[in-house]
DNA sequence: AATTAAATTTAACGATGTTAAATAGATTTA
DNA sequence: TAAATCTATTTAACATCGTTAAATTTAATT
């Protein structure tokens, strides 16, 4: 693009298009999650793939912390709607949900962290705990243990995708964590045998996990788990 | 004390009483802990609180991370084993040990969240989940589940504790965080009543919480989970 | 055209994790 | 006993970090 063609009244300048704003820094941010893990996620660095010093944030941004509550907001709100369908039963709609949240949580893996240290006070997870709440409700839960199940819930899938994210390993800069999932696969084999005897017998499960399978296991834990409760309370 | 006393020999000078070693630096940072956050807590201030620079600790530590997860497991072993019991059912013993666990957990509430961040491959940790296992496979569990039932009561146990912290708060330094948990109880009261409907409803419950009941419901809820699993299995 | 408001930069502060080199203390060797 | 080696700690420095106040530029309003 030439400078002349900049010039022209109107023409989108780099400025015009990207004025700073916090949706664009949010989105800086979690491109940059892409690249790093959370801990190099810096406000300078964020700045500076917006072409701009680290103070200029500030006047958007109150701090980081709560910059890192606008990822998980945007998290949520990039999770869409396509996992809502009234026509389901509760047991299916729990099931859809917490596939999408898992979904949107490995998008952004060196994003899940935050999920983990936060409470949800932005607008967009606060919806999803609606969300969940409506459902179980129908489903036919007692006041008190409404928040309980959906807190149940949310934790599950916060925890196992921290994990699962862990453990596979995820592009850093320097591919650090690639090498650290490579090194847990190979950990068991320096264990005393004597100690540790279920887990080294079951190290050949342990390291050639199937996620998918073990995701579904879980959910179906809950829920089962949940059920019986229904039907205590109802008998 | 005077200094002469201290200049008889073989009487425990400060040194000899306390000379710096990997398990003094790991009760310095726990006691820091106490007084401060996990983000608060630095390696000059544990240093200082030993009397010794900063470097000094890297001659008994490799870096922060190893020593945050020579926290997690001193806590493991803090956790004792009074709540070994033999006797019990797997579920009693199940039982038993989450609330061992999660009184663990409390003792330090400032540390969870590096059990949130980190992987268990501590010792202490490992004979925790170890044990774990052999309960799950006395119970009946078929070798691929064992490990995902364990995954799911310690995932539980940790992401509960964690919120219990975060929303009961805990004394910082500058009593931040009590302050945190008191606007997070009267934040509901801000919400758009249209868009939260059950969440208004249910702030009641939701903001006096009765913590011990909802730790029992949740592990109720998994074993229950977990036996029906059982069941489907062996039929 | 002058004034005000909005947005960004400059510059600086105190703090952090970590490392290499220098130093002191203790122990072993000659 | 003197020299040499090993152990443990300090000194000093590096690059980076989150954040803020003041200065500056840019845009909008009067």
């Amino acid at each position: 693009m030439s400078k002349s063609m900049k010039k022209i009244i109107g023409y989108p300048t780099e400025e015009s298009i990207h004025p700073l704003s916090r949706d664009r820094i949010v989105e800086a941010a979690l491109q940059l999650l892409l690249q790093m893990n959370l801990k190099e996620l810096s406000m300078r660095k964020i700045a500076s793939k917006l072409d701009v010093k680290a103070a200029a944030l500030y006047y958007h941004v109150k701090n980081k912390d709560e910059l890192l509550q606008l990822l998980t907001d945007e998290i949520s709100v990039q999770m869409g709607e396509e996992w809502l369908n009234p026509s389901l039963t509760w047991r299916e709609q729990i099931m859809e949900w917490s596939s999408a949240f898992r979904k949107a949580l490995k998008a952004y893996p060196n994003a899940v962290d935050i999920f983990t240290e936060t409470i949800a006070i932005s607008y967009h997870r606060l919806l999803q705990i609606e969300w969940l709440y409506s459902v179980l409700a129908k489903a036919g839960f007692g006041d008190e243990q409404i928040p309980w199940a959906a807190s149940m819930l949310k934790n599950h899938v916060v925890g196992f995708v921290a994990e699962e994210v862990r453990k596979t390993g995820f592009a850093n800069k320097e591919e650090d964590s690639r090498v650290e999932a490579e090194s847990y696969t190979s950990f068991f084999e320096d264990l005393p045998v004597d100690q540790f005897p279920h887990m080294i017998r079951l190290a050949e499960v342990t390291t050639k996990p199937d996620w998918e399978k073990e995701f579904q296991f879980g959910i179906g834990v809950l829920l089962d788990g949940f059920e019986k409760r229904l039907k205590k309370e109802n008998q």
